[in-house]
DNA sequence: GTCGTTGCAAAGATTTTGCAGCGGC
DNA sequence: GCCGCTGCAAAATCTTTGCAACGAC
């Protein structure tokens, strides 16, 4: 889709509006939930449409390293995760957490590398309290 | 389920013995196709299952941290992967590649850490010629 | 012989898609 | 008014599970 075809509908503007908002890193389904409280006829399909246009738009992020759902971030800024073992929860590490890779990711033979992932495992609080 | 009771059945040897083999990362599917030229009347449900309690006894590796597919790992050393954006193939990165994490990685308010993953994203080879 | 495991098939969970009408620009 | 977007529903994909027979130990 070229960007100048782009259109801004109540629908896509909510996604996006609460997954700014939201400071967990909700699945599609969650946003759905999110979404029905304003547009209670929005289905399931036009959330992950949007979803997907959003990504390749460069608006959110499509996270495909944290558990096996999809999940989705709405700061695209270059941040890193930690998850939950158990109830699959995810956060955002602190900003000041700095990453030092100790190669030059850009000399991986065999590839071309764009990006790179760290997500941190754990139990969250809430889980280690059952 | 304890470990004296683990029967080593022949479809559990061989899925263990061709992800030990295989350097790919393979899909339950993959593993599926692979297991089959020895064990044609194998299950889908079969690998699903041993997978699940072969990584629950610590044999493999289920990575849930490369795309959204599951992928299986018989490698259960420590290392990172980089993956295909483009065709989902995953590879080991060479083991000198070191990461240093620059905190403790135990200090993150809300969460006990016990591990963390990293993945490179690029594109491959192959992918890049087409 | 016990009880964990298997193949089969159905169900569950997640994600994608075809289509006719709607609505942003 | 054009054409991208929507709701709906069906389909596709991936994973789990109930069950009766089988087989490892």
């Amino acid at each position: 889709m070229e960007p100048s075809d782009f259109r801004m509908t109540r629908q896509r503007g909510l996604i996006l509006q609460e997954l700014r908002k939201s400071k967990s890193h909700p699945t599609a389904d969650e946003i759905y939930m999110m979404v029905r409280d304003q547009l209670p006829n929005i289905s399931l399909g036009t959330v992950y449409r949007n979803l997907e246009i959003l990504s390749e738009m460069g608006y959110i992020l499509k996270l495909e390293d944290c558990g096996s759902q999809r999940r989705y971030d709405g700061d695209t800024g270059n941040h890193y995760h930690i998850r939950c073992l158990r109830c699959g929860r995810v956060d955002d590490l602190p900003g000041n957490l700095v990453l030092g890779l100790s190669y030059d990711p850009q000399k991986i033979p065999g590839y071309t590398v764009y990006g790179h992932s760290v997500v941190l495992n754990g139990i969250c609080t809430a889980c280690n309290k059952v």
